[in-house]
DNA sequence: TATGAATGAGTCTTCATTCAT
DNA sequence: GATGAATGAAGACTCATTCAT
């Protein structure tokens, strides 16, 4: 493979931008939101503060491009599940959920930046990619039953409240005495899960049963 | 009746003293976390910054204070809850949850204060007197079902992770476009209370009905 | 006399006011509009630059509050010659063309604050003051002759500018080789006083006399 | 025509230079004086900013060229006026005067550079061309007079004083609510030329007519 | 009890300039 | 001839905090 100066140098470029990235990152993950600042990035990053300038507008960018990265990464791997065609939709959304949660698990700082921290009020608000691929996951799990669009886009608001819900309890609060992680975690995808099967479904059956 | 010297001093400090809170919080409730300083907090406050120093050593302890005042706030109104003896306990959990959530739309900024905003890392972690009362309504609701103590906190912890997660959306993304917010919530509440009953149990008597 | 503390309070504080703007000159007329910052005008007087902001709001604040000052020192000058009563009005407008011009050299730096540097484009545009006194002291000096406002206040604007122009370029071009100082004012005033008269009148009698 | 290689290398550097000046100057017109930057003339040349100090040794130098070249371009407009033989020698300065002042109000920002901001105190002054191509206009109006050359320096110094005085503050303080620009201007010039003229001849000649 | 005065450390950002490539 | 990368210095300004009074 040949490559010429130019294409060096953008290859030279997107190096240090990411590096800087990476840095800015784990900034987030050792001091917090309040901990990253241009001038702490810069310093852990071997640069001059204006050097930052050179890769990043801003630190609004900067701190956008973080933002977009991690809900990026999510996505991709949403994505994959979502295209598995001939698998159980059940069984997909499940591994959705908890591939949902385990990324947040393992990308602490990631997902406070994407869910947590700062809404960015100046913008439309815009649904995100990662979204939609949850939205797919719960209408193919609900596929021939014949739930109106309003009620599928509901159940996929319920279910990313409960794994949104303890990813950030538990991301937030590692100290709290939490009883067996895995354990908590499935508990709460599998009463997720139940809520979008549909209470009525079930309080039909229960009821038909009973008589 | 009758105040002595000290007992009155004492007694307009607190006065003093929660007055500088007061104006904090509203503060947080109009500008939100990143409009608060100790200067403006002053400001509204009437007084100079030096003056706030006299009644707390730091911020991060009138923070303190604060945040301990939300969950005090909170535990009083869940406690009502639970000390409704003769209630059906399926009804307190529900009405518990429901108060949670409904506590947490009305004071968006108490709730980030108290559950989103700051882990305090530094503090040996300290279970809340909030989620001692929802663990007692679990219990409650758990009582004479044999599950052992254990489970029992897990469940609570489950539930308590989908109202968390619920309020904190809801709070935190005001300009999503949810749909009926009234019915997520109750969603997601109904959804949890079922998993608070029990996976196992329902699909025993799922199972036994087909039979 | 006696001195309360809080009028003391308010004298020391004017004090420090004061000290801060005769440096913030200071600085001007040394080192011109572009060596003047918050950071060094601190230097000078020997505080942190965090210090000026207990007594100015704003780098802007400090500025224009420079400029007030100096369109006031003028002003109480031109307005000494406007209420002189009973003197000949073409004198009281010479006397006060003079003392703007010297007033100018005198204090190159507040003339160059006050009329050169930076417009303020924000406010809506404040005629002075101190222009207001010239435009007395040119009305008084074409009382009676049947002159209209418009035209009264063309020549006034004229003669502003013909002071403005000799004061500038004295102060603004120190090392241009320039003739007696003194007689260049002069002449430049004269000119000046000679067009408030008025072309026509001369033009008028020059004509009579030809006949 | 022959050009070798390296009258063709100092060609083309030539072309680049001038690209460069003339795009400096535009963003003084369109930006002023603060909207100037090494930066922004290099984004607005295509450069990057380091080549532009291949052209100009430091942005100080830039600009004095762009001064000099503001004066060359006043100069040779006043010089066509000056170099028209067979003319009333009055009316030719009226026009420098108009042309002067004309100049001034079509370029503004080249006049603020050439005439207000910054005064070159570092270098020696040099008295330049275009006050030079005024001071012939006056010889030439006073020829015949016997006027002493210190008295035909003083006249064009205050001549150009009043027209730097009209034009300055047209400039300057567009927000001003002059009254006819037009008018003003010509009030203005022709104070100035009476000036010229001179007072005692005036007067003698008033004197004479009274007798 | 209260505060005016003060500040060191920090905030984001821009600038003119250099230099190895 | 041109530039990408880098920077030291500076820009205005805010913050939590202290301390003498």
């Amino acid at each position: 493979m040949f490559m010429n100066v130019e294409a060096s140098r953008h290859h030279h470029k997107e190096a240090l931008r990411s590096g800087i990235l990476e840095a800015a990152r784990a900034i987030f993950v050792r001091d917090g939101f309040d901990g990253f600042s241009m001038r702490t990035l810069a310093r852990s990053v071997g640069y001059s503060p204006a050097s930052l300038y050179l890769h990043f507008k801003s630190k609004d960018e900067l701190f956008d491009v973080l933002v977009e990265e991690s809900f990026a990464d999510l996505y991709r791997s949403l994505e994959k599940i979502v295209r598995e065609k001939g698998k159980d939709p059940m069984q997909q959304l499940k591994r959705g959920l908890r591939l949902y949660v385990d990324w947040g698990l393992k990308n602490p700082n990631e997902y406070q930046i994407a869910f947590v921290i700062r809404t960015p009020a100046t913008k439309p608000y815009q649904t995100h990619q990662a979204f939609e691929a949850a939205r797919t996951l719960v209408k193919l799990a609900l596929a021939g039953t014949g739930t109106t669009p309003r009620e599928s886009e509901l159940r996929t608001q319920a279910v990313w409240a409960a794994v949104h819900g303890i990813t950030s309890l538990l991301t937030q609060r590692p100290q709290f005495p939490w009883v067996s992680k895995k354990r908590l975690i499935d508990h709460v995808i599998d009463s997720a899960i139940r809520g979008v099967i549909g209470a009525r479904k079930q309080e039909r059956s229960a009821r038909s049963c009973k008589q």
